[in-house]
DNA sequence: CATCCGCGGATTGTTGACAATCATACGATC
DNA sequence: GATCGTATGATTGTCAACAATCCGCGGATG
């Protein structure tokens, strides 16, 4: 039989199709933290039944995005600065250990070539000053990164800490000082990918995971404890 | 009024009960990689409606530990080789940030105490060749570890890593070849959390890990690249 | 006026029934 | 004898109704 390609059909299940709906509105900020996700109104939009539904809110919950309290509702989880703090930590962590794996064993120049070109619409979003579109852009160069280390487990982790990320920058509706460096931490990542050494690399993405929380949390940094500041 | 401590009774969903103690069956074997979760079957079990098990279920399935299929049903995931080693590179990358967290924001000594405890349970359990304590034990030290770090979403990660590790070491049912060394390799992370150099105890963990992929998939170790074997 | 009590509407949690699909066994056909 | 088509039972996916709980409001009470 001359079939090119023979794989599984995997129809996806309807909860998992409704979760990255609802992923891709806490993403958008259509559902803002602490915004309380009413069953029946939700049920009606997707037009599925609530049964459905819940099945895709318990998915978030488990991954951190919405928080549950019994006979009153689900919500969308706020951000308190040392969630910020934590998320910041979590990513550096994560892309640090995607990098490595990128370095030890993958084909860096294309990589790198994958990455230039998400800086490239980066730069061009800026130029035209479309928010929406920087952020897609920032966050697309996060998850190519991670997605090309070839760790399922890592790329799921990144992408719930991806939204997070997103989230953070909302609420806090702060950006770049200079947009310029947005895109220059970001090239400087590709290059050191190309062909900087692993500490290069490593110190780069500690530095714009730094640059973050100095960004969005000025009274905290990467590396301080959590919480010693009195109330 | 002298309520010593008013906190909001947050009583928990019964999915995620229920999604607890599925990821304990999973743990203990109960549940094999590749067996399927009948629904009708486990619903009577737990003494919930079906709906609500399959709440708990698609938790599980975003967390990766579930497999499902549509009109099929679902399937605890079975690790491949690759997996393996994933599973042990991602637990390298939230490990060794946990560690840095401790050594640059945590109380050294007390963390360190709390892991010789642990250590001496471990000590004890391979003494008496108790097998299911010996994995308790392994798994208290690095999630005791984890948690030290104060990071929830470290310690969220790593809680599904520890199942996925008991996994593989009960499909493979290799363990060490020298059970003292087990012991040692524990008590040198903990003793190098108490006063060594970062750069040692990050050392330690990674040759944890990597020996932890020595025995359970000799043909890979930690840093080698995913697949390219021919069959 | 402040507090407590209880009622009604609204929302969530749970359940059992129904529809859609799959797996298997059996017989027909070449 | 192997393959195809079909009927049957079992399982999953979906839904709508019922029970439990919460929230807001009005009234009673001190």
């Amino acid at each position: 039989m001359g079939l090119t390609r023979v794989e599984p059909v995997n129809h996806e299940s309807t909860s998992a199709i409704i979760a990255d709906r609802l992923r891709l509105a806490i993403m958008d900020g259509d559902l803002a933290p602490g915004d309380q996700l009413g069953e029946a109104d939700l049920a009606g939009r997707f037009e599925v039944s609530r049964g459905t539904l819940r099945e895709a809110m318990q998915r978030l919950v488990e991954e951190g995005l919405l928080r549950s309290e019994r006979y009153r509702g689900l919500f969308v989880c706020e951000l308190s600065p040392d969630d910020v703090q934590d998320v910041y930590v979590t990513r550096n962590a994560i892309e640090q250990a995607a990098a490595r794996l990128i370095l030890r064993r993958g084909d860096r120049a294309a990589v790198a070539d994958q990455l230039d070109a998400i800086c490239e619409q980066l730069r061009a979003a800026i130029e035209v000053d479309d928010q929406p579109a920087v952020g897609r852009a920032d966050a697309a160069f996060h998850e190519a990164l991670v997605t090309a280390s070839g760790s399922s487990r890592l790329s799921r982790m990144a992408r719930t800490l991806l939204i997070e990320t997103r989230m953070c920058i909302r609420e806090l509706s702060r950006t770049y000082a200079s947009p310029a460096d947005r895109v220059t931490e970001h090239t400087a990542i590709a290059a050191a990918l190309r062909d900087g050494t692993e500490a290069l690399v490593l110190g780069l993405i500690d530095a714009h995971m730094a640059d973050a929380v100095q960004r969005l949390a000025p009274d905290r940094d990467l590396h301080s404890p959590f919480t010693d500041l009195v109330d």
